[in-house]
DNA sequence: AGTTAAAATGACAACGCTGTCAACAAGCTA
DNA sequence: TAGCTTGTTGACAGCGTTGTCATTTTAACT
């Protein structure tokens, strides 16, 4: 019984023979470990929760996703954990899911996972935990977070849209309490400076995220355009350009003929416009793959190391018919 | 010991005041039972899988949300499985996943919770399982299946228009295959038949529930418009209600004023759209809450019986600004 | 009060695994 | 070959609950 164990798990010091004459027997009976037994018995936990607060339905599901194919290769259970993190119950929400089942580690998404005091919290309780940030990797955190490096992405996409000839590039922000929105503009400005073209705050709208944004940033960036004479707009996110896509419609404008629109993540959302969108395309299944598998080598220590884990991504221009060369 | 199980557990045959020096010492102490170790002894499970195909993402965290919510209050653990029906692997994948976690039972959604191919499995592994289903309720399966009245609902939104004058309503249908298809495809007939209006299959469409269908279909239904002067378009979903819309700003349509469009199931998708899309509002939170407490009685037994259960649903209209009369 | 039934509580094994430690087998050295 | 070390396997307890059944307490009667 306990070489059988062995074997599952995969311990060393089981004789190859052995290993082989239970493995058939495992495959015969299609032997599944029983989650709950292994959970209460065994020092380290198979269960790991994801938690998240961006309302962003197509990115939560595909954080899911990628998390979920991890756990099921691996044996890991998932337990989902939704939350508001200006929520006063927070707290108490995590330490009753920390105490239901007993956890090998989160996986926390941004935005939340910005927030120090959930960090903190986590590092008072002792539980693991692997982050997915928007920023530029250091030194330090390599073996906690994961990074989406939005500024590089933005400095591509600025770039794309610099050597198109246009020069007078509006950019809409999203929430300004979020990092993606700060490395965002970092780049776009970063490809400016490099390009030899003047950074104008006027360029810039302040929006959320949010469609009605998009749609809000897109008109009072083109209000009077004679003035800023903008031949392309930067969404922060696909949202935003969809948003931006429409109000331009609405007053008028031929899109990419008279501006270039951009977006920012490659959700389906930039799909579902026309035309589609110009967008840096998110691995975001990939991305939280990664961060899984970074957590499972966490909690089971030193054996069974995944080496191939890639801590830092780049969102990967996707060019479409919405951004084309300035006439 | 004993007697703090039967004080979590609500078991009868304790005495008020032990019941209370228990509660008192499990709220002072936080207590929380470990699911582990309930699944572990217990006959019956604490935890629920959630299974669901549906690719709209929108959907699905919203049937996640209000499953997890009862699961939350009931001291549930919630175990998602997203699958496709058409895989060869879905079969090894259930089972799999019902060794790993005892269950305490599944909620199925649609479309796969149409499909009898599964539901054989699981009368065949002895699972207890509670469908969300396109249709109207009969007598026998009100203990298993919540039902979302599509017809009921596809008949007011026709109503709606009829009313406002339209007599050439356009739809455009969904998925052939999935049930809430022929039901909306119902319910708009039968509120045509009502209003002594006559039914045309010229100005059905048939799409795939999604935006670029929805585009297609507008561009199929309003060519040559001369012939059946089409005043009113009845999406089957919102996104292709949004495609339809979108379509008709294309073709140089004003919304609402030249053409009524309406949509399906009231997803953010039809209030990122200008104008805003009048459609038919699921409670997809509430309805999964819903299949999840019937859920819970059933593996219950008798003991904490909830007498409160909805099993019958009809999507509200919600009217909005892409619908008005015939002018 | 004495008897009996019913209600409330407690003792203990069991759920299916893993960790610890003891036992045994194999390979090595002298 | 004995004597040692290392590698491999097995016996057994325990994880935190619940189910079963025995025991104690309370209530309801003569």
């Amino acid at each position: 019984m306990k070489t059988v164990s062995r074997v599952i798990n995969k311990e060393p010091s089981v004789r190859k023979k052995t290993y082989d004459i239970v493995m058939e027997a495992v495959n015969e009976l299609n032997y599944q470990p029983n989650l709950a037994a292994r959970n209460l018995a065994g020092t380290s936990s198979f269960t790991v929760g994801l938690v998240y607060d961006n309302p962003n339905a197509y990115y939560v599901i595909d954080m899911q996703n990628g998390v979920l194919s991890r756990c099921k290769d691996e044996g890991y259970e998932l337990v989902i954990h939704p939350c508001t993190y200006t929520d006063a119950n927070m707290e108490a929400d995590f330490i009753t899911m920390i105490k239901r089942s007993r956890l090998a580690g989160l996986v926390l998404t941004p935005p939340l996972s910005e927030q120090s005091s959930i960090t903190n919290l986590l590092d008072e309780l002792n539980i693991h935990y692997v982050r997915v940030l928007s920023g530029r990797p250091t030194d330090d955190d390599q073996d906690t977070c994961i990074y989406v490096n939005d500024y590089k992405a933005a400095y591509e996409i600025t770039t794309h849209l610099l050597t198109h000839g246009h020069e007078n590039i509006g950019f809409i922000c999203g929430d300004k309490e979020h990092k993606s929105t700060s490395e965002r503009l970092e780049g776009y400005k970063a490809a400016l400076a490099d390009h030899n073209t003047q950074f104008n705050n006027e360029f810039v709208y302040d929006g959320k995220y949010s469609f009605e944004s998009g749609v809000e940033g897109a008109k009072a960036l083109l209000a009077d355009n004679n003035k800023l004479a903008i031949t392309a707009i930067l969404g922060g996110n696909d949202e935003m350009a969809a948003g931006a896509l429409f109000a331009s419609r609405l007053m008028g404008i031929a899109i990419p003929e008279q501006l270039s629109i951009t977006g920012f993540e490659d959700s389906p959302f930039s799909r579902q416009t026309w035309p589609k969108l110009t967008t840096a395309h998110q691995a975001n299944d990939v991305i939280s793959q990664h961060a899984a598998r970074l957590l499972f080598t966490k909690t089971r220590g030193a054996r069974n190391q995944d080496k191939d884990i890639i801590t830092s991504f780049t969102p990967s221009i996707v060019i479409r018919e919405s951004s084309g060369p300035k006439q």
